[in-house]
DNA sequence: GCCATGACGGAGC
DNA sequence: TGCTCCGCCATGG
């Protein structure tokens, strides 16, 4: 089994309206300190998997942008905002509030 | 099998 | 408060 493959299981636990960060996502996979590849994984993925990829973002609470994603960055933030997460007037989320907590269910 | 790459993170200035 | 630099390492060519 891939790593990435176990950074997608993991990203498939982020409930509905929270969000998750990379390096989160990266050491709930067993991954500690591998948040890039997290991103990676994702990059690779995200058009072809039912993944909640739109779920994960950086540890400052903003969406990662990229030249290579073309857009996609703004399609993930509107994909956040359908599911009730609000973005501040800097474009980032409030992690306090929005952050998923596996322990806290 | 070697080498460049990259949706990050965090320390340092 | 904000920008730069460096460590991390699996994957693909």
């Amino acid at each position: 089994m891939s790593a990435y493959h176990r950074i997608y299981a993991i990203v498939q636990q982020i409930p509905y309206g929270q969000v998750a960060t990379y390096g989160q996502v990266a050491e709930l996979a067993g991954l500690p300190r591998r948040a890039r590849l997290v991103g990676y994984a994702l990059f690779r993925v995200a058009p072809e998997t039912t993944v909640p990829w739109h779920r994960v973002i950086n540890a400052k609470g903003e969406i990662s942008m990229s030249p290579f994603r073309e857009g996609n960055d703004y399609l993930q933030r509107s994909l956040l905002e359908a599911e009730g997460v609000q973005f501040n007037q800097n474009g980032k989320v409030n992690l306090r509030q929005y952050l998923w907590q596996p322990n806290h269910r």
